[in-house]
DNA sequence: CTTGTATACGGAACAATGTTCCGTTTAACA
DNA sequence: TGTTAAACGGAACATTGTTCCGTATACAAG
């Protein structure tokens, strides 16, 4: 056994301070590649360098593999971060705006996420067992955030009742990854089309 | 332009010969190649290293790229080698068997080449241009074929008249790229349920 | 502040793979 | 049989994922 150090908890369930700090260096790169991969995923899609990433982040591709064990594993993290700010930002709006309209901006943030995921459908089917978890992942925050916002604008009467949260994350999901990418708002026209159809037959 | 030989006519429409013979090794060698990379896609998937391929062949990787212009050409013309032999097959077998028997054997057919292409959904989806042709070459061969198979079933009262051509090539192809392809026969056996279901509601 | 040390860092090095280049071989024809 | 254009093989090159290891440094104890 050569292992010594695999790739450690960056992102543990109980990210308060534990026995013996982390390092802030180490936590200041880990952010940074999180961002950075974020960043050139949506210019390049997910297939991009890894080399790539580390340079937009400011640090070596060792420093990468510390923290991620593969280049799957970093997508994964991405994706994670993403969907947690997106099911994050749920509450957020239906505390500050009125239903429809939390539930409207909600299916545009979510819309946001998918478009800049350019490979991701691929990669899912590439069979990494990286990949694997990520759909539960998905349903698991996704759904609730959805059908919160969901049920709300149903109580308010401002959307028909025969739609579903399955049904907007797979017609988002379908619209955002057409091969239609190189007009950038062609999916938020579409989605936005979408939208304004939950309204048709709401109760008035 | 530094472009001296470019990849040639390996599968031209008039395959007789023409004004300067085209040599025979290379004629052996460009079967050869489709040959191998069948084989080696059905064992290893379309992600197979183009090495592997040629090595198969028996020829260096210069003569592949002799004749392909580049890994997702080769892909490219595999598929449609074979899809030309299924779309061939159909007349055949309708000449020879029983209109039921016929299109079921037809559609096993279609399964087994389909099954023979795992990552080839994903390579699809890979935004090379070599690809976007394929979706329509599929619909141009293997749907006319189809559909005289299903016709000549259905005067003959053996299938049920609710399906047509697409619902078949869609829903076969959805049995034989699903998840499952640890269990060869898997695919087979959905496939034969599903042929049986066609018979459901016949008139008798 | 100094020092010790576990931790993290960077990037060279390795491996796998797609693609190109070019010296050598050979099929076809006179 | 000789000439020649075409084809061949595989080494060499480019790109990318991943590993290794010598060096730098954050943190805490003195």
């Amino acid at each position: 056994m050569s292992n010594d150090s695999g790739p450690d908890d960056a992102r543990s369930a109980v990210p308060v301070e534990m026995k013996r700090s982390v390092r802030a260096d180490a936590q200041r790169n880990v952010d940074a590649l999180l961002e950075a991969a974020k960043t050139v995923f949506a210019a390049a899609g997910v297939d991009a360098p890894v080399r790539e990433i580390a340079k937009e982040a400011g640090v070596g591709v060792g420093t990468l593999y510390r923290h991620f064990p593969d280049r799957a594993g970093l997508i994964a993290a991405v994706f994670r971060r993403e969907v947690d700010a997106c099911a994050k930002a749920a509450p957020e709006l239906a505390a500050n705006r009125p239903p429809f309209e939390a539930l409207a901006d909600w299916i545009q943030l979510f819309a946001g996420f998918i478009t800049t995921k350019r490979g991701l459908a691929s990669a899912l089917h590439s069979g990494s067992s990286a990949f694997e978890p990520l759909p539960s992942y998905f349903d698991q925050h996704l759904r609730p955030a959805l059908e919160t916002l969901l049920a709300a604008a149903r109580t308010a009467g401002a959307v028909r009742t025969d739609v579903d949260a399955d049904d907007i994350i797979g017609a988002v999901a379908s619209l955002c990854m057409s091969t239609k990418i190189d007009q950038p708002d062609h999916a938020h026209r579409m989605v936005s089309l979408f939208v304004d159809g939950l309204r048709y037959g709401a109760q008035g």
